[in-house]
DNA sequence: TCAATTTCTTGACACATCGTCAAAAACATC
DNA sequence: GATGTTTTTGACGATGTGTCAAGAAATTGA
């Protein structure tokens, strides 16, 4: 028999009031803000409870950040399934990233705070390969876009550039732009007041760079991504307040 | 007279002192490595005259990365003030900007803490100002040359598409990068070994992609690059062990 | 030179937070 | 409802931050 004792379910249901909890913690006050105290009073538990669910605070986080990078692999999957050329998937998965950062920029805010602090050393090795799993997959599904691209032949890269090498080259200017994005004002600063089109632009320049077929000259791809968003994204996108 | 007490230079050498250890401590342990207690006791005083120097922990953090962007800063302006066509000076920039990041890869530690924990709240305006205030002289410096570029007709930027919108690029590009590689090792699981050329390739990609002249087809880039490294950081470069 | 004044240093104190653990409470099973 | 198991509790120890009054050291002025 698989049925729940409701003293499981309890407990099952608290975890997940753990993680909802602590997020709007280290969200409004960082990786400080989330105090395992007060997140016990919140919750009508005592501390020791709380370690019941998590060896340390550090597993906490962690434990965010397996939701974020799942809910965010869930989208690049789906955006990855597109039935169109790859330089159209690709922008999908550009399509999924913008949407994802912009509908959850607390979840962005975890991945932040995880990757400066020495966060790594006190927390299990399961929960860490979990991370690694879902940043893999995630690198893996563009890649896959890519060699589609290469084996379709709209793309053809020079000796010693790698597909992963480009792959790279997409993950680190988002990385970057939604880093510099969420961290200063800068942008502002530097009279972009709409950041996201740069940052479409500056990324369809690169693979214009490439030669991947079509150039962002030869095709509309604003169209084609509004497409996109109608197709793939639409409950997402309604959710989104600023348009586009 | 402008002659210093034996009592005042005392306090000037401690604060670097300070700073030097601080350091080190950041780079082994992050922000929790830094702990005023061992600080205090290792430099042979009490936790009391460190707070004469820096009103709180965050403060200390602050001025590490004060000295680790005007160190950049520095570099950016040796690199701009290079003789030569705008696109060139911008792979002079290039250089500096890679040779900064593995010359002292701890001071892009400092960068990428201070970046995600919520440290802004307890430190001083004026600190603050320091580290906006080199920020935008990196930024500036940049976008002068892009502005050279453009007023020479290297490069037409399209419609809507600023001057600032391409720094935003470069910046997010190799923001993304680095930090990337310094806080993952999936780099090295993508089959990428060498992450810097795959940088510089990408880079050139997107500038090939604005159509700014000479493409990276048409000229030998990677020369010039050695002979920026002659001719401007040639002390900077033999420090490095990985060659290139 | 020495006393007055200013500046600097100290370390004990108050406070906050993390993680532990033995005892108590709640639960499950027969 | 008696017994064994699981869960919860909250006091405790350890560690770390920031303050401050008192003492030490340096500077100033006559």
């Amino acid at each position: 028999m698989s049925t729940i004792s409701p003293k499981k379910q309890e407990i099952i249901d608290r975890e997940s009031r753990i993680l909802e909890l602590a997020r709007q913690m280290v969200l409004s006050g960082g990786y400080h803000g989330l105090g395992l105290d007060s997140l016990a009073t919140e919750l009508g538990v005592s501390r020791g409870t709380i370690y019941n669910h998590f060896k340390c605070k550090e597993e906490i986080i962690l434990a965010l950040l397996v939701e974020t990078m799942g809910k965010r692999r869930d989208m690049f999957q789906r955006a990855a399934s597109y039935r169109e050329i790859p330089r159209v998937r690709l922008a999908a998965i550009g399509v999924a990233a913008e949407l994802f950062v912009r509908l959850y920029p607390d979840h962005f805010r975890v991945e932040q705070i995880v990757k400066s602090d020495s966060i790594w050393d006190k927390t299990t090795e399961e929960r860490r390969a979990l991370v690694k799993g879902c940043q893999m997959q995630c690198v893996g599904i563009v890649a896959g876009i890519v060699r589609d691209g290469v084996a379709q032949g709209h793309v053809t890269l020079p000796e010693g550039t790698s597909c992963e090498s480009l792959v790279f080259g997409l993950w680190s200017m988002t990385e970057g732009a939604y880093s510099i994005i969420a961290t200063s004002d800068a942008v502002a600063e530097l009279g972009i007041h709409e950041p996201f089109p740069a940052i479409r632009t500056n990324i369809h320049r690169m693979l214009d760079g490439f030669g991947w077929l079509p150039l962002s000259s030869e095709m509309d791809f604003a169209a084609a991504m509004e497409k996109i968003v109608e197709d793939v994204f639409a409950k997402e996108f309604a959710r989104l307040k600023q348009p586009w």
